[in-house]
DNA sequence: ATGTATTTTAGCACTTGGTACTAATACCAG
DNA sequence: CTGGTATTAGTACCAAGTGCTAAAATACAT
């Protein structure tokens, strides 16, 4: 016994907690113990088999890429759109978005909903954004629903340019809003 | 049999990759085969068994996770830091920046790395941008390393301001420069 | 229809990484 | 020495397979 039993399981949970992928063998080879302590000490602790914890990472892993396809596309649901004209969508805002310390999402969440939508609402295979004034009128917090609204102001058909307004509202509240200046390659109407 | 061995074999390929988690007997059952019949599929098809599957997304997932987790804090990587003088980062554009279409980073990637810069700039508990005016002066592509420095201008101390900008390049060229106006609890060198 | 080839099924031994349980030790304290 | 905790050993069993052999079913051709 090198040192306790306690802080042998309090090594083994560190272990597990970085590398889920290790079997009782290993641990027990590596903490100079039988398989069977290690086997005790999982008991203990409720620290789940081998294949069980590589099912969980993968199950965590399955539902985060379900989330993030449409999330990599558009940041926030789209729930209308009239291409060049406006469009709307909505995101929850999550755990993961926020500074722990405070709850308040980063400010770059927002933004992305914001500018993503004024990437969607640009009836044009390219559309980049090249200039923005935006504003953080309000904190938002975990839990809360923003509802993003673009409306496309007008457009510099010699320049390529459109210019859009986003609104952000939370309960009804503006939390963030912004102008966004996007280039894109053909014009509204033009053909190709 | 319903239909050929070439039919039932792409059907289940489309299976097991829609859903990895399911079991020689379940597609036995689905399919109305043997096991054994499965398992012949999956050899010609080289399709791994259950347990191996799990782990691959699982490891795939593993790789994500070490990804996401400082890409969650801050995006990009902080190379050098003076505390409310100046920050630099270095964000890497890879191909989940970026649109598929032209290989162009989007926007909010590239807004992220500079809020999350100017954020960390800020010696302090709490900071938050309120404001922020941004240019995407040319499009930054997949492959390119952007290199952000952000320096501190000034600050308001009765409005617990501080103005913050921030610069972008690749390969010495500007591709992105923005201003923020950030929000902060208490003013540099203040005391608790 | 008969023969040959392909496909499918069955059965058995063996593997990994375990669980569940029992029993034997070892160690340490009073 | 006796008791209690900690550790180890050993067995039976499980899931979800692999690997292999062999039989049965089906298809296809002549």
């Amino acid at each position: 016994m090198k040192r306790t039993k306690k802080e042998r399981q309090r090594l083994l949970m560190e272990t597990i907690k970085e590398n889920p992928f290790v079997t009782d063998e290993q641990l027990a080879s590596q903490f100079g113990v039988s398989v069977q302590t290690i086997r005790l000490d999982r008991m203990e602790l409720s620290i789940p088999e081998l294949r069980e914890r590589i099912k969980d990472v993968a199950e965590k892993n399955y539902e985060n890429e379900v989330k993030s396809l449409p999330l990599d596309e558009v940041i926030g649901e789209i729930i209308d759109i009239e291409l060049d004209e406006k469009a709307l969508s909505i995101f929850d805002v999550k755990e993961e978005h926020v500074f722990q310390r405070n709850g308040i999402a980063r400010g770059h969440h927002l933004f992305a909903q914001a500018n993503s939508l004024a990437v969607a609402v640009i009836n044009d295979e390219l559309a980049l954004t090249v200039k923005s004034n935006v504003v953080f009128v309000k904190p938002v917090k975990v839990g809360d629903r923003v509802i993003t609204k673009a409306i496309v102001r007008g457009q510099d058909h010699e320049k390529n340019r459109t210019y859009i307004d986003v609104l952000s509202t939370v309960n009804n509240e503006t939390v963030f809003k912004g102008e966004f200046e996007m280039y894109r390659t053909k014009g509204k109407g033009d053909t190709e």
